[in-house]
DNA sequence: ACTGTTACTCACCGATTGGTGACAGACCGG
DNA sequence: CCGGTCTGTCACCAATCGGTGAGTAACAGT
């Protein structure tokens, strides 16, 4: 793939086959960053290497380990992402307002997690990634990426009080991951413990499930 | 690695380096399998290939090839065992007794299945491995397994009436994930959703919050 | 003891991997 | 205009991958 630049000055003159790439820096590491995030949502952290980044980004490595020094690099500017992603997948007013008690905010959170999860790729294949390997690459983004949420859940929990007498931390983190697996298994196989996980319906199961799990610990 | 017995011939004789290889199939079977599990269960699914297996069983990757027809039937042998997991791993007399509600019994099997599955490096690669891929291997591992667990939830319940007006798939499947992906978590880093999980008192605090989990659904 | 089968090893294949050094051309300051 | 820097390309390296065909050594039956 060439810079759009390159590719808009092709058309316009016309040229059938891709003569010379654009100098420019910053579209080559965009289109690298791109085609780094593309390749790990569609073909998984298996395939994931130099090679298959630069294949897809239409450049040659070299430039890879120019820009990023190597996959380590890359890996980790994909990481700095990480950061916004709740912000820019979860709508920032979806609480707050209606939400009397603690009950009522994890819910929410809850099915709304769920449903973020479901519909990035890409951060299905990171999650899969964490729990399947235990390099430096991935624990940095697992930190990020957990660091993200933590945040996410004190911005939107606000003032509400959390419940005493529980311990909200490990609650919370077996909901998260109750809700991370069942949709990685769905994503992989299109099932969970045997619970089917395909068309809307299914889905809707699960949520009422995740919703009777989540008012029976809190409330 | 070499045959057990050869083995025990090259010590008794005194040799030091391995000359020859017992002709013993149905070892040299046993010693492939062995191989290939220890294999994924240390090094996990990402170097898991032909010529590892070959080169830690000890024997020519042709041999896997012959017996196996290669790495697929290898893993659909190993996942043939995969049945009695579950027998092999939990005490089958523990609950059925002392156990009056649906409640009472989840949270005991929530338990033993937690425990289980930390003491086993090679069901955890597995698991992982299920939610990272989905190839045909991958499907058959998956699928023998969700299959075990379920014959063993419904044999353990035996004639315990589950509550009525509950999905008990939905909300088993609920609570299976998030055991499975707490304990991967783990495995990989150390914590899972900013919770730590290394020593006793960590798993003990993940564990009182999984009763209550399971206490707040059923009662 | 000869023969055929079984168990096993070895050498090689093309493809792909991560990684590096050398080179060509565009751009910019002097 | 010239020289240096920046951007990008290419050729090559050793290592490893999955896979195959040919060959060797031990056994069993006759």
């Amino acid at each position: 793939m060439l810079n759009e630049t390159a590719m808009a000055v092709l058309e316009q003159a016309g040229a059938t086959e891709p003569e010379k790439r654009i100098r420019d820096r910053s579209a080559t590491e965009r289109a690298i960053v791109k085609a780094a995030k593309n390749l790990l949502a569609e073909e998984g952290f298996q395939n994931f290497g130099i090679n298959a980044v630069a294949r897809r980004a239409g450049c040659d490595k070299q430039l890879i380990y120019r820009y990023y020094g190597g996959l380590n690099g890359l890996v980790e500017a994909i990481g700095a992402d990480l950061g916004n992603w709740v912000k820019d997948r979860i709508p920032e007013d979806a609480g707050g307002m209606f939400l009397l008690t603690y009950g009522d905010l994890m819910e929410r959170l809850s099915l709304l997690f769920l449903e973020a999860l479901r519909e990035d790729p890409l951060m299905r294949r990171i999650v899969a990634w964490e729990v399947s390997e235990n390099t430096e690459q991935v624990k940095r983004l697992s930190e990020a990426r957990s660091k993200a949420l933590g945040q996410w859940l004190d911005r939107m929990r606000g003032s509400l009080a959390p419940p005493k007498g529980v311990d909200v931390a490990a609650v919370n983190a077996l909901i998260f991951a109750s809700i991370q697996h069942l949709v990685l298994a769905a994503a992989a196989g299109g099932q969970c413990a045997g619970l089917a996980l395909k068309n809307g319906k299914d889905w809707e199961k699960a949520a009422t499930a995740l919703k009777r799990l989540v008012r029976g610990v809190y409330g």
